[in-house]
RNA sequence: GUCCCCAUCGUCUAGCCUGGCCCAGGACACCGGCCUUUCACGCCGGCGACGCGGGUUCGAAUCCCGCUGGGGACGCCA
């Protein structure tokens, strides 16, 4: 809790928020809140071609489905692009910025023919010392950076990086069309919006000096830089579409509890000895940039899986139960408007939630209890509900009407003696039950179907598949 | 191609900064067993790594150099 810590995350509406991009946002939320600092969501739309308002509705509705709270924004550059222009002709009038007449066709050409040679595809600086200007041609304004010396990084995850500067151009600040380009508004951005360290993908990392220069050229103060590694698919290449889910919301669709995928992104480049399991106020106590890892990390789904069985194991069944409503209607089990609260729904959980690896799973295993026409696997109706079954199913009726004290306890007794006086094993009593109450031959526990069930919907069921035998 | 980053079990990682406590610890996955009314859960056990080559040192996973491998950047994308 030192110096007030002020971060963001500038996600691009150019598609739905990934993984990987919940990653950046998480670090960040976790340092600023850590520090007791402010967290800032910025769009960056500055490519109008790409950006969608669709995109933009997504993350927003990601960050919260994750509980990813911001303090300042959603700040859009989009309607800030009087600061930029106003920036841009700041460093033209002090000689640190140019206008350009070349072509895109012309820069592509020049581009190949460099890689071709095997030299390093910079723009040559054509424009840079013309002193004519071409009224009427469409122009780019570029930064006239350096030439010579270099620049250092200092990165809080890395150290000092050293680039140097003959590596670098002159960027283009703003567009034909007049819109600046992302390299100049995230710098304009983020000095302007008091951001403190800059925390992002480690794709920006040669990036980075292009900008530190033009903190220079703009009189700015570096913030400091935290780049942390990416997230690749189990080939190591990139995590992308073809590695399966990558959307955040495709993950909340299948399923998945937000607290189980906060804390596998949380552990995937942090750590804190060996603990696997984090809450939120957890990781918010301990999370600090020493113990971030640099090197890249695979996306492993089955890690992922096994927090979300932990998370829906270990969650309250109430609030899980507020969790698994809309899956229960999203799945078809339950109709919208079925005016059950979260308390009913919630009956169901605790025999459930050792056997669900998501919600969606919960959801369809817990039909039996929710619809009231139980639907008959054929197979196992075939093979539990049989003549050898129907006198073990009487009994069991016979035994449960009466029944005083109507508990586990009690129905053990019962099933056990039945057992006994027909001389079978449990197994060949409970499945039969089984297929008469759930319709599968795959259940929570039989004693905890029949409590569930109730004793009057119980009996319905058993003398309904006893009557069908 | 050029520049930059990275390198411990299949995967996520601890250890590395401040060499000996590490013939390397935990977790996921996998395999075997136990438990058992189905399916699971759970419990117990097993398999399994310091990329390679040079240094430095009494001693290196830990420090240095090279190589190799992986990733990233080089856009009027972000």
């Amino acid at each position: 809790m030192s110096d007030p810590v002020k971060v963001r995350f500038a996600p691009s509406p150019t598609g739905f928020l990934h993984i990987g991009g919940v990653r950046t946002a998480l670090f960040n939320w976790l340092f600023a809140r850590h520090h007791g600092g402010q967290f800032v969501l910025r769009i960056e739309d500055t490519d109008h071609e790409r950006s969608t308002e669709e995109s933009i509705t997504e993350i927003l509705e990601s960050m919260k489905w994750l509980g990813l709270d911001w303090d300042e924004g959603p700040y859009r550059q989009t309607e800030r692009q009087e600061i930029y222009t106003q920036k841009v002709d700041q460093l033209f009038k002090e000689g640190k910025a140019y206008r350009c007449y070349c072509t895109p066709e012309e820069l592509d050409r020049k581009r190949n023919e460099a890689q071709k040679k095997g030299l390093k595809p910079k723009y040559d600086g054509t424009c840079r010392e013309r002193t004519d200007q071409l009224e009427g041609s469409p122009s780019v304004i570029r930064f006239k950076a350096p030439l010579e010396g270099s620049v250092v990084v200092d990165d809080l995850l890395r150290g000092k990086v050293v680039f140097d500067i003959e590596e670098l151009d002159d960027l283009i600040l703003q567009r034909t069309d007049g819109s600046p380009t992302y390299n100049f508004v995230v710098v304009v951005d983020d000095a302007d919006m008091g951001i403190t360290h800059v925390v992002r993908g480690d794709d920006h990392l040669s990036n980075t000096p292009r900008q530190c220069l033009l903190y220079d050229a703009l009189n700015f103060t570096r913030p400091k830089f935290a780049h942390i590694s990416m997230i690749l698919g189990q080939d190591k290449a990139r995590l992308s579409k073809r590695h399966g889910a990558t959307s955040a919301l495709a993950y909340r669709e299948m399923g998945y509890l937000p607290a189980a995928m906060i804390n596998y992104l949380a552990r995937l480049g942090w750590s804190h000895g060996d603990q696997e399991i984090f809450s939120r106020e957890e990781m918010i106590q301990h999370f600090s940039f020493d113990s971030v890892n640099t090197s890249a990390a695979v996306f492993d789904p089955d890690k992922l899986s096994w927090l979300n069985e932990h998370y829906i194991k270990t969650t309250p069944p109430e609030e899980l139960a507020r969790q698994l409503e809309p899956v229960l209607v999203s799945t078809g089990v339950l109709q919208s408007g079925h005016g059950l609260d979260a308390s009913e729904i919630a009956k169901v959980i605790p025999s459930l939630n050792e056997r669900a690896k998501t919600l969606v799973e919960m959801a369809e295993k817990s039909k039996f209890y929710f619809n009231k026409e139980v639907e008959f696997d054929e197979k196992a109706k075939t093979k539990f509900l049989t003549a050898n079954a129907r006198p073990l199913l009487e009994k069991v009726i016979a035994g449960l009407s009466p029944m005083e004290n109507f508990s586990a306890e009690e129905i053990e007794t019962l099933f056990k003696k039945i057992v006994e006086e027909e001389g079978t094993k449990l197994g060949k009593l409970a499945q039969p039950v089984r297929v008469a109450l759930t319709g599968t031959t795959v259940s929570p526990g039989i004693y905890d179907v029949i409590l569930l069930l109730g004793r009057e919907q119980t009996l319905v069921r058993l003398n309904n598949a006893f009557q069908a035998i």
